[in-house]
DNA sequence: AAGACGAAAGTGGTTGA
DNA sequence: TCAACAACTTTCGTCTT
């Protein structure tokens, strides 16, 4: 099940940086890396596979982007079949116990039938629309398969009635990245699944509790690669940010904290201390927290750890 | 003129009576 | 159920470089 996710990549052989020879291909973050030295070559795996996954032939053909579009409109071809609960035959004569006990059976199963039907459509529709949002993310194949399941299972409880598919994704997606460890903010989720964040929150917390998904709070340090490298921030300053993170967090400065805010503060302070400043507007415009919360934050932490950032 | 600063009011969620 | 609350955001006027 759980093979080796980091694999030899062929094209890139020597690290920019340090001239090392270990490029790995991380699956798993979905990153190129040197192993060497920790630069991120490239956190943008471009997924080749199409947006659509078949079966068989048959839907392979149907999927296919070449041919007549299949209309959504025709569903099940109103080929249901309703069973009527009068208790009478084609003649309108009353039915034997008998009867009636199979006529029962009858009902119960068609009735299970058709759920089944509408879940597995329901599912259908949100995995084409999950292959969509993870191609536009660049999600890794794991955090795809685990919103997946958590997806699948959500409409087996049929937890999904009276929400839309692409909200209850939205937040599937959400909780596949925290699941996974390298969690993605809700703006960015709400950025390519136009869902707003405040749904996309409320539908998570709804998920986490009825699946009893056992997830842990999220760190700022599994923001810190991603974001750091987002700013391009010098490999210095993304270790000295990440030691500010790591004095801040055993001096338990940042439980109940937004991860975000302290990632995004971090860094701030680590531009500045490495001699490679970026602005406090730059950085809350590429995180998605405001000036003042980095400002804010950053006081806060340079203050209580003593670390003075004097211009 | 850009960047940093911080006060004040508003937001959505949690908690506890 | 509702008010108090904590953490963030928005907005905006002021200071600093």
């Amino acid at each position: 099940m759980v093979e080796d996710k980091r694999k030899l990549v062929e094209e890139v052989t020597i690290c920019p940086e340090c001239k090392g020879t270990h490029i790995v291909k991380d699956l798993y973050r979905g990153e190129i890396v040197c192993e060497d030295c920790g630069l991120v070559i490239d956190e943008e795996m471009i997924d080749y596979a199409p947006e659509w996954r078949a079966f068989d032939k048959e839907e392979r053909d149907k999927k296919a982007h070449t041919g007549a579009p299949v209309s959504p409109l025709i569903h099940d071809g109103g080929l249901t079949t309703e069973i009527s609960y009068q208790n009478r035959d084609s003649y309108g004569r009353p039915i034997s116990n008998k009867t009636r006990a199979q006529i029962y059976r009858l009902r119960k199963w068609q009735r299970r039938i058709r759920m089944r039907d509408s879940t597995d459509r329901n599912i259908a529709e949100a995995f084409s629309q999950l292959m969509r949002v993870s191609s536009i993310m660049n999600l890794p194949r794991n955090v795809r398969e685990t919103a997946a399941m958590i997806y699948k299972k959500a409409a087996e409880m049929d937890l999904i009635r009276g929400r839309t598919i692409d909200g209850m994704l939205a937040a599937a997606i959400y909780a596949a990245c925290r699941q996974c460890h390298v969690p993605r903010t809700f703006d960015e989720i709400s950025m390519a699944t136009n869902i707003p964040k405040k749904e996309i929150g409320r539908n998570y917390r709804f998920l986490a509790r009825e699946l009893k998904l056992h997830i842990l709070p999220a760190s700022p340090m599994d923001y810190l690669t991603r974001f750091g490298n987002k700013l391009k921030l010098s490999v210095e300053a993304q270790a000295k940010a990440k030691e500010i993170l790591d004095q801040a967090e055993q001096e338990r400065l940042t439980i109940g904290q937004n991860p975000i805010g302290l990632v995004a503060a971090s860094l701030y302070m680590a531009s500045v201390l490495c001699g490679d400043k970026k602005t406090q507007k730059e950085i809350a415009e590429k995180i998605g927290v405001t000036e003042v919360t980095i400002r804010n934050k950053y006081k806060q932490l340079s203050k209580k750890l003593g670390i003075d950032i004097a211009l």
